[in-house]
DNA sequence: TTGTATGCGTTATCAG
DNA sequence: CTGATAACGCATACAA
């Protein structure tokens, strides 16, 4: 049997040529050889280079146009050592913040011709780690990160930076590596929601959020604690719950909030700090039977449509995140295409927006605690 | 001052040499050198070739390694006429049914060494088009695509596909071209949707849905009419609302939803066939001041995780988006990696799952109507 | 066992 | 105005 499948094969190799195996394309060389010129003529009128005549030149368009001529772009690529792509490694796409981001990568880079190559490290450093790699290796001209929630030590992008690949960071960036660095104003950002229930007649306003190493998460812890503190509210580090964000999620942050609900001043608000820790909470929220805003208000950071559609709508702290995925990008693309090294670096904070909505509604009985 | 910052340049331009310049990489040449061997005898020592002998292999390999040598993937896409990297083509990321498809292709395209560019068409067919240009042109191996609600001529991609571009279609898929198919159980999923809202005892069931030329939209409303008959409920053409799904998506959801309630006969439960459809819906019931499931009961196609913080929790029918992505991306890669012409296709068709909350409960009055 | 030469598609340099 | 040649980094057929 597999003798004659054997057979077979080699019979089909030698009857069918080379056709299906690959989309071939036309090249510069096969219309030289059409029209009887040479590569570089060719080439040449291609680009419309001044020293060829009209005549050869329109001879040459019209048989690129007619069989659809197309520049091999890795032939270029390997002559002028770039890919015209950039890397992006974030944690999540399924995650709104973050594939809003990439709508406004790829909005500046498809424009200035990149292609855009997307890589997820579900908030794992191993992941991470392979994937700058991948990309890396000469196959990218510059990356665009957001780091995971569980990476700490940034040598690897170090070291690539210190070699001289262009690098720039949004949302979630590090102090480590001098370069361009796009972020929100998570502290406003924080610091606004925070307030907005303390305003609301809430006091024990608890704050579920990322990884501690994170920088966002850092700034918004400190736009909450300086909330509490414009108010006069003693900052409780019982109240403040890390969550490494990983596959568990869920399970997490089912275990903070029960952690919270034992708590002997049980927290009257919870701010939560990103995303997916958002949607989670809510869900946890509801599997407990609590009603929001009257055992609990809330307010979340989260880029999704979520705000009007919940019973009661949510409060939100909505980011630019279009906007962030295209300064990055812009940033990022001057860094690729810059003549001379680049020293002077900026970072670009971009401001929240607030959504004020049901979940985080007045305190109806202010009068009875104390 | 301008005039200070020039001299400074130049100053440096002349103090530093060209490092800055680009993230240099170690060749096959480089070693070569150093070593006072050829490139080929270094190339077949890296590759393990067995005609090298123990010692020159193994100086190399030090070398390569002392030096972290990386053959460089452009050069070999070059050579061997292919980029390792496969094209995505689809209508938004910020979806979740296509975010998880993206994290079912990564999860196989990784592993089998190709890396994934992802474009989207934001349901346009313009775009789809630049999108397709933009891949093919011999930078990918393969595409994967699920089409756009706007697109109705698929020229483009028959073109490449006749050409021999390996493509495999999920869940927006043609009939038109005779490759390999992903889809999810389409014509099930609306019949179980369908069929749970009728034995709820609603019957007046309208069906909010994707544009008329999808190929889910067809299933689904097939499956819709099904479940009608076979509960002996005429089909309704009033009943069934097209949206073309593009950038003023809640305006025609808006729109069509005002319609339905002007009916004469008022639709008692909506099901609602995608997931920008299902968000969308709900958006506008809510801001008609509508409650589900007594004004109105309501069963959607959604991935989101939705599910359960909604109130009432919505009643869904979720697809296997991760598996549909990983099994399109086998096959392409199949295809890609196939040494002879492929000349039989096949359709491989995914179960969905009904997740049944209180969106869709058992009505309260079934006595009062006729 | 190792080296030389060639080609993948393109552009730049130099020579006519 | 046009053509020949080299180079980008790698693999391989062919020589030695």
């Amino acid at each position: 049997m597999d003798y004659i499948i054997a057979v077979k094969q080699l019979f089909l190799k030698i009857e069918t040529p080379a056709v299906y195996k690959m989309y071939e394309a036309i090249t510069i060389k096969d219309i030289a050889k059409a029209l009887g010129l040479s590569t570089s003529t060719v080439s040449r009128a291609l680009r419309g280079s001044y020293e060829i005549s009209p005549e050869t030149k329109k001879l040459v368009l019209e048989y690129a146009e007619k069989f659809n001529y197309r520049p091999n772009p890795i032939a270029l690529s390997l002559k002028e050592r770039k890919s015209r792509s950039i890397g992006v490694v974030i944690s999540e796409i399924a995650n709104h913040f973050f594939s809003e981001a990439i709508d406004g990568i790829e909005s500046i880079a498809y424009n200035r011709g990149y292609h855009v190559i997307i890589s997820q490290s579900h908030e794992s450093y191993e992941r991470e780690l392979v994937n700058v790699k991948h990309l890396s290796s000469r196959s990218v001209d510059g990356l665009l990160v957001s780091l995971s929630s569980e990476t700490n030590d940034i040598g690897h992008l170090k070291e690539l930076h210190d070699k001289g690949l262009p690098i720039v960071f949004f949302d979630r960036v590090t102090e480590e590596i001098d370069t361009h660095k796009v972020i929100a104003d998570n502290y406003k950002g924080a610091y606004d929601a925070t307030d907005l229930l303390i305003k609301s007649g809430y006091k024990r306003i608890a704050h579920i959020t990322n990884s501690a190493q994170l920088s966002i998460t850092r700034e918004r812890l400190a736009g909450y604690k300086a909330a509490l503190a414009d108010n006069k509210i003693p900052f409780n580090e019982a109240y403040v719950k890390y969550c490494n964000h990983g596959g568990k999620i869920l399970q997490e942050i089912e275990d903070a909030i029960k952690d919270l609900l034992n708590l002997k001043q049980k927290p009257d608000a919870i701010f939560s700090g990103s995303d997916r820790l958002t949607t989670s909470s809510l869900s946890t929220i509801k599997t407990l039977g609590l009603k929001i805003p009257d055992d609990l208000a809330f307010v979340g950071f989260t880029n999704y449509g979520l705000v009007d559609i919940l019973d009661p709508p949510l409060s939100a702290v909505k980011q630019p995140a279009f906007e962030m995925g295209q300064i990055a990008t812009e940033f990022l693309i001057q860094l690729i295409e810059s003549k001379r090294p680049v020293t002077k670096f900026e970072t670009r904070v971009l401001q929240t927006r607030l959504c004020i909505r049901d979940s985080a509604a007045k305190k109806k009985t202010p009068a009875a605690k104390k």
